[in-house]
DNA sequence: TCAACACATTAATCCTACCAATGCTCGATA
DNA sequence: TATCGAGCATTGGTAGGATTAATGTGTTGA
């Protein structure tokens, strides 16, 4: 087991106990008490709260706290969404996505079962449906799972988290205000022949494909249509997922 | 300003209020007051531990508390530390840097300047002397330097904090353990050809090159050298980042 | 057998107190 | 006038106690 300092006792504590998922914590009266962390209840809680917000544990009120699976979604989420606050733009974590599907597409792609793409066809199914039938509803959670599918195979729980957090993040900033019909259209034109061409093998194919509906997004969300005659093409070379190789 | 919901009353204010880095946070008694969050002392210190946790503010005995630059990197540190103590394996986080700076490498190797290529030469000469010259002496923080003065124009705080959570990691993991003199040469030997390669501007060949060293890490740090022979390469495939290209 | 009640556990919140370090004010001294 | 230092207010750090309410458990009794 490594020795990791994690900054604080308690977290440090936390670790070195070994603690399994779904194990209970001793309660924080017991905590306190010397033969534990022999720290006041204040100063248990305050770091408490910091497993709580990084998603390490689940208190529940009154009846005690759980250690959960690890997950790296909560603190990518809670420091992007901090950023977004501050300025940072929502393009840079979007571009951060972009590289990462690309750079891992065609190995994740390459774990993918029959029965992971039936689940990606039926997000295509259903978005197709809410499409199709007024009054039109955006399919946002089928557009969350055809992604998030592509990429579960891969048991690496850093990238699926970011790939997570993409989609949190997209949420809270509402980009999905900025849509329209014809945009929604495109996009799942595109979804249907990445998925197309991931069950015939060309992964190559099907990333250049994620690739250019990436770059849908923005000039939908644009608001200077100007862009699109001049700049929007180099803008899109620089910002957005274009994986830089010799064709 | 985006209506962003962190999930806690006083992270809510801190964003609400638009401080800008270096600004002063009102004391913790201020704070307390109904004109501010009209909450007690300790739940302000809850709160205020988490955004210390991820560095957001900086949080100085008995003179106050500052607002920081936005960085990703202690969100990212913090938790994937966990994560290895919980048992996940470095080799994860390892492969998403490696992923990473691949699928960045060309874009930001063109936003390099000739005197951030100084800066990268002065780490190759730094850490050459403290090889040639005995008692040998690992350079880490050249070796850190290098990488980073590739990726440092980007102007991306999440692809920063990412790579520079990986070397935080790498010195906590302490996978430099496992390094010979042998590897160290190696390692350096393909440094200079990867800056010699961005000098004349072939960055297809640079990041092979890169791509190529990531993989000695492995195969020096693998304490069963059988599987050299046998299953490395496709280890290797699997494992880093090999950029999936048709050559 | 089962429902109702009593009791222990526990997180949530708030308050007070004390400590120690810091920084500022103001006055004494050269 | 300049400078040093004592004293004081501010502020974060830590501890402990009190109360509340939700939850779970065990006991009692019809």
């Amino acid at each position: 087991m490594l020795d990791i300092n994690l900054g604080s006792d308690f977290l440090n504590y936390i670790v070195r106990q070994g603690y399994q998922p779904g194990d209970r914590l001793p309660s924080i009266q017991e905590l306190t008490a010397d033969t534990h962390l022999d720290m006041s209840a204040n100063k248990v809680r305050e770091q408490l709260e910091v497993a709580r917000a990084l998603g390490w544990v689940e208190v529940r009120s009154k009846r005690g706290t759980r250690v959960k699976h690890y997950n790296f979604t909560p603190a990518v989420r809670l420091s992007a969404l901090y950023a977004l606050a501050c300025g940072e733009r929502f393009e840079s974590f979007a571009s951060l996505r972009n590289h990462v599907e690309a750079a891992y597409w065609n190995e994740a792609c390459a774990l993918l079962t029959a029965s992971d793409l039936s689940g990606m066809q039926a997000c295509i199914d259903s978005a197709t449906q809410k499409l199709d039938s007024p009054p039109i509803h955006i399919p946002n959670p089928e557009h969350r799972r055809f992604h998030l599918g592509v990429f579960k195979r891969l048991d690496n729980a850093f990238v699926l988290g970011i790939l997570e957090a993409y989609w949190d993040l997209y949420e809270e900033v509402g980009v999905n205000r900025y849509m329209d019909y014809d945009y929604l259209r495109r996009v799942w034109d595109y979804h249907a022949r990445i998925l197309q061409l991931i069950r015939v093998g060309e992964f190559d194919f099907a990333r250049q494909a994620f690739i250019e509906h990436t770059r849908l997004l923005w000039h939908e969300r644009d608001p200077a249509p100007w862009r699109l005659e001049s700049g929007a093409q180099a803008a899109a070379q620089n910002d957005l997922a274009t994986q830089p190789r010799k064709e």
